[in-house]
DNA sequence: AAACAAGTTCCATTATTTGGAACTCAATTT
DNA sequence: AAATTGAGTTCCAAATAATGGAACTTGTTT
């Protein structure tokens, strides 16, 4: 099978396991206008109006309103009654079911929960998606925190510790064109806000394995990571284990390196296991 | 504003509380077509191909082929190794920011929390869509279970405490309407599985303001529920309280009803103050 | 009451989607 | 080993839906 883009010609490195976008582009015939205009109201930190979403789009008025009432009438998309749009209730119940029938999420349960229990700290499961880590799941430690909070969140790559995993387990020409394609936001002193800063920190990860967030992204958190799957499989994932700063000491560090480590080995065998070998084109 | 929809013809009374589609229908232009293969790629219970999806929608090959293309271009459906499709991870994306911009979802949030402190017990909160309730939270009794379990799970109203609550909401004809689109199941030997036993129980709930899921949809668990919202607001939502039957008496379930409405009218309140007053065309 | 802004509709032009048939590839069967 | 089937993919003229500019309606401000 080979679903090619429409657009496909003679592309770049960036492609298999790369899937899907996350930053604006030009979409795909009608149906990516369609989700760019869906995107764009979802994201907006501030409610949106019409002439918000028009100056945040390249259509003329016409089109975007016919556009944004196919959603609504979709029910991707809502409008309140300030006339502001957001994004429709249909969207859960979609997610709900890829959530459900997802094959990464239903694998690594176990482990992520045998990671919980050795760590007692919170461990997050993460993909790869475009230029962000989309979280799967999540098991908080200790008290019972607002539920499903964060499944379905999107961080940066460069940011986080799953992200950077991942980008380090990508083929070197992919990552090195996803880091070209990022953002980059200096959120704390010791974000590696710099493609090329990031780079060098995906060698040093290469060579270990591991992957560590040193307060890059929110001061005061630390966090462990490991990716596995890859060509061989079709996509990237990672799992992480996350504490504050002040908790951690060496030797504990140590003890979560080697168990996330073993974490991710043994769900990337588990992948291999009940996903079949790998009918490879 | 208006967005009226395309097709709208001097049309039937289901509209604007009874938003969105949950059935299979028609669609709305190339749109709506995408939406409906995606949905059947979403809720099949086994992993569909190629040919599973073709003899499910009315399309020849080469137009599915590349509707389903376009789908997994934009992240929304992802091939399998043999070759079966899945939901994409972009639809998590999509509903973890619907999620967390839903009006219904923060306002409601601290009375559910209290509901869920005076009774101890499973608390729910969904919205009318289409024929179906979706879930949008839940504070589960006790112990710490699947998290973001059931949040964006859909369910039938005929046999839900929230559907019915929600279905005595709405104005008759549209309870009348919508009674007769669902697809009725006899879930347990209580479940009133025909449009003429819950028009019946409709009129119940509308004179008491109460739901009451008497294992109508799983044997052992009964609920109490009431809904809010309506022309007014522009939707329907319900809440809930659930628990085994065998842990409620007379004088708790008396204590949950009273606790239960006065939750939902607190609702109601809040989102008339918050939502400010209706810009009734 | 006039001016302005926001949202909505219209329709000839243009671009995309459609759908049937032909093609490729792999897995069976003869 | 050749032939047959089934699944997936590509192609392109015809049909259909999307486009975009301008006009119109509605609601808000001066």
């Amino acid at each position: 099978m080979k679903h090619q883009r429409p657009d496909e010609q003679a592309n770049d490195a960036t492609d298999g396991l790369v899937s899907g976008a996350a930053q604006p582009r030009a979409g795909t015939g009608t149906l990516g206008k369609a989700m760019e205009v869906l995107e764009i109201i979802a994201s907006s930190s501030t409610p949106m109006r019409f002439t918000d979403v028009l100056n945040n789009v390249d259509q003329p008025r016409g089109t975007l309103h016919r556009q944004i009432s196919n959603l609504i009438e979709e029910g991707l998309v809502v409008v309140n009654r300030d006339n502001s749009y957001s994004p429709g209730i249909r969207l859960l119940k979609l997610a709900a079911l890829a959530w459900s029938k997802n094959d990464l999420c239903t694998i690594a349960e176990p482990h992520i929960r045998q990671l919980h229990n050795e760590t007692e700290e919170t461990v997050h499961l993460g993909q790869l998606h475009g230029t962000e880590v989309v979280y799967l799941d999540k098991i908080e430690s200790r008290k019972t925190v607002r539920m499903h909070s964060q499944v379905g969140n999107a961080s940066p790559l460069y940011c986080t510790g799953i992200g950077k995993a991942m980008l380090a387990k990508l083929p070197e020409a992919d990552a090195r064109s996803l880091s070209h394609q990022m953002k980059y936001i200096q959120h704390t002193p010791s974000t590696l806000a710099s493609a090329d800063k990031l780079l060098e920190e995906l060698a040093r990860i290469r060579s270990s394995g591991l992957s560590h967030d040193r307060e890059e992204h929110e001061p005061g958190i630390y966090c462990v990571a490991a990716a596995f799957g890859g060509e061989e499989f079709g996509f990237i994932g990672g799992i992480s284990v996350t504490a504050p700063a002040y908790r951690i000491d060496k030797k504990k560090l140590k003890k979560w390196e080697f168990e996330v480590s073993a974490a991710a080995l043994a769900i990337e065998n588990d992948l291999r296991a009940r996903l079949g070998p790998r009918s490879l084109n």
